[in-house]
DNA sequence: CCCTTTATACGAAAAAGATCGTAAATTGCA
DNA sequence: TGCAATTTACGATCTTTTTCGTATAAAGGG
């Protein structure tokens, strides 16, 4: 289990870890790279946000090399579940129910997450 | 429509708002008494917070008597929409059902909302 | 072998947020 | 009336986050 203290990304270190939960492994610049696509921003200022994450535990990067490769040290779904949490209590009075209507409610939910979806709360019917 | 630019409260922020959406109007010390509940934050903190607030145009104000009553400018819907959308591409890649069933997952959904939120979808559902 | 390219390290500063102290004004009650 | 309490205004500081410049080292092609 990851130290739950470190476990409170930045908005930018979020960026860098979808990355790596995307690939797996990165370099440096494939990473900063991903992040010009859609913000600008200097090579140098990617490596040290990766540098700092590294200090703090968001990731583990393998340094054998004269090119480090990074990977996430932080579970995808342990980090979302703890970032939507904070969020709903956030934004919605801790009502998870509230977060959902409004989640389905922007209509860019496809029929095929619909029955996904479906599934799920069938699932949870059950349980009671 | 209120301008999309002031439209992106900080986490202090989005504490005062909530509560001045749950109360409609309120003086700076009944929104510092509710934060006080869950927070440990000096009075005149609070109150820098509703000024600047209101020079983002977050809140409005009614400053014709001595103790200035204050109230949202901001839409809640709209203002929790806005979030969510970031919030799910920040963490989720942009995919609300990934965040919906990660929601639902957690467990704290009540029997009664989990009918409400069958509803939504079974309205959804119509629509295809 | 040298020069260009590509890395990392690191310090420092800019930017954004949060916190608080103090001053000044108003109010109301003793 | 005058004092204590309450309020707003405002500047200053602190902290966190983001950004980037510069130095240095390794690689590798010509």
């Amino acid at each position: 289990m990851p130290d739950n203290k470190s476990l409170k990304p930045t908005e930018s270190e979020l960026e860098i870890l979808q990355v790596l939960w995307d690939k797996g492994n990165a370099t440096v610049r494939e990473v900063h790279e991903n992040l010009l696509t859609f913000k600008d921003v200097g090579y140098t200022t990617t490596l040290k946000l990766m540098q700092i994450m590294n200090e703090k535990g968001l990731v583990k990067r393998n340094d054998s090399f004269r090119t480090h490769i990074y990977k996430a040290a932080v579970n995808k779904e342990v980090t979302q579940k703890y970032m939507l949490n904070k969020f709903v209590s956030n934004l919605f009075g801790g009502s998870s129910s509230q977060l959902v209507m409004q989640a389905l409610g922007d209509g860019k939910v496809t029929p095929e997450e619909l029955d996904e979806i479906q599934s799920m709360l069938d699932q949870l019917k059950k349980k009671d």
